[in-house]
DNA sequence: AAGAAGATTCGCT
DNA sequence: GCGAATCTTCTTA
């Protein structure tokens, strides 16, 4: 399987609204790794997210994936997400990462070299790219440090903030 | 040991 | 647009 990435979040260093903030504990461990490491979490008790991790090693920063346009696999994602909907496939956090059937599994790992999972180069040249405050979030909500591209379908979110 | 919050999704109206 | 589902992790006693 593989995709398009249409839709990020930063985390930077020092932001109250990262899992970072307030220091590195067991289950966190992966943000604080070099950067290019996966960091897999699991919450409302129904779903994976993945991030990038960004800074180097002992530092917690991160990128979260919010969404993919599909490339490859997309009947095999379309299994695991249970829907035929090509535009629900992987619009959002909790769906890309059902539909890539990534979990803890897939914590921690080197997202820069061979394996099951990896970032790939670009393969087309980025529409235009708008930015907005993140979703879901209570603090920092004064940030524009969400990032997507512009007039893409299968970026998530109300609609004010993807013009 | 118990409680609350959370980087969401789905179904229903 | 709204509320429930669902469970891990951290906080507090």
């Amino acid at each position: 399987m593989s995709g398009r990435i249409v839709e990020t979040e930063a985390y930077p260093i020092g932001d109250a609204a990262g899992h970072s903030f307030g220091g590195e504990t067991p289950s966190r461990r992966s943000l604080f790794l070099e950067r290019g490491r996966s960091y897999v979490y699991f919450t409302y008790g129904s779903c994976f997210m993945m991030n990038v991790s960004s800074e180097k090693s002992g530092i917690g920063a991160g990128v979260l994936l919010r969404a993919l346009e599909p490339l490859e696999g997309i009947a095999l994602m379309e299994r695991h997400r249970g829907t035929q909907r090509l535009v629900d496939l992987t619009r959002g956090p909790g769906r890309l990462a059902r539909a890539m059937d990534i979990d803890k599994r897939y914590d921690g790992v080197d997202l820069c070299a061979e394996g099951p999972l990896w970032l790939g180069a670009p393969v087309s040249r980025a529409d235009a790219i708008g930015n907005s405050v993140r979703i879901g979030i209570t603090r920092e909500i004064s940030q524009l440090y969400r990032f997507y591209e512009r007039g893409n379908p299968f970026v998530s979110g109300p609609k004010r903030l993807r013009p």
